[in-house]
DNA sequence: GCATTATACCTACATTGTAGGACTAATGCG
DNA sequence: CGCATTAGTCCTACAATGTAGGTATAATGC
C-alpha cells in the first residue's frame, strides 16, 4: 500500500497538472504542509512511484531562464489515481466518528 | 510523523474505547479496511506506539472463558490524539480539492 | 570562458510495515 | 490430576518507505 508521503507526491503531482516536476513538486508539499523534504527524499520517491507504475516521467525543454534546465516532467497514470483514491478512502472510512475528525453528530448515540 | 498503519492502530483503539487489546484491535481492523493483519505486525506496532509515548498498555484480568488469557490492554494517551489529528488534517488538507476527495465544487472553477 | 544558478540524481541509513511461528496460561473433560 | 484445546501474547527477521546530504550537469549572464 501507499504511504503517506508516496500520497503527497501524488497529490501533489495531480494539482500542478502539466507544471509537474522535482523542483514544483517539492515547493507544492511546502506550501501545502508547512514542512520542506529534501530534494533526495523526493527524487527517491518519484523512481519508487514510477517503478510502481503509479507515475509517468519523461524530460521536457530547458526554459530561457538562467540556470533553467531541462526539467523532469511528471504525470500520475490512472493507477496512481486509484491507488491514491483508495489510500484516501481508507483514511476517511477509518476515520469516521472519531473526535478528531469531526463526531459533531457523536458517533456512538 | 505517524506511518498509515499507526493511524489504523490508533484509530481503532480510540474506537474500541475500554475494549482495545491486541486481538480485538487487529479484528477492528479488519473490519474497517476488510484486510487482515499479522498479530505480529500489530504487536510491533503497539510496542512502537508505546515507546513513542502516543499509547499506553497494561496487562489486565484473565475472563472466565476457555483459554481467556490476560489482556494486554491498550489506551491512547493525549500525545497520540494530537498526533492522530495532525495525520488526519494534513490528509485532508491535502487532498483538498482533488479529483478523487470529492470535487464537485470544481476547485478550478 | 567563467561565475552563478536551477535542476537533476546518487548513496547510505533510519524508520515503519509485514510475516510467521513460538510461547503461555486458562478452561474443560476424562 | 493431567492432557487437549483455545485465546491470547510476543519474538525474530526481513521488506518497503522515509529522510538526509552531497554531487553532478547544463543553461544564462557578464
Amino acid at each position: 500500500m501507499l504511504g503517506e508521503f508516496e500520497y503527497l507526491v501524488l497529490t501533489a503531482a495531480v494539482r500542478l497538472n502539466s507544471a509537474a516536476y522535482g523542483a514544483s513538486i517539492r515547493s507544492e508539499i511546502a506550501t501545502l504542509t508547512g514542512r520542506v523534504c529534501a530534494l533526495g527524499a523526493l527524487y527517491t520517491t518519484l523512481d519508487r512511484l514510477e517503478a510502481k507504475g503509479l507515475i509517468e516521467t519523461w524530460m521536457g525543454d530547458a526554459t530561457p531562464l538562467r540556470g533553467g534546465r531541462a526539467k523532469r516532467l511528471v504525470r500520475i497514470t490512472g493507477k496512481g489515481i486509484a491507488a491514491a483514491k483508495s489510500f484516501y478512502e481508507t483514511v476517511e472510512r477509518v476515520s469516521h466518528g472519531v473526535s478528531w475528525a469531526g463526531n459533531r453528530e457523536s458517533a456512538m448515540a
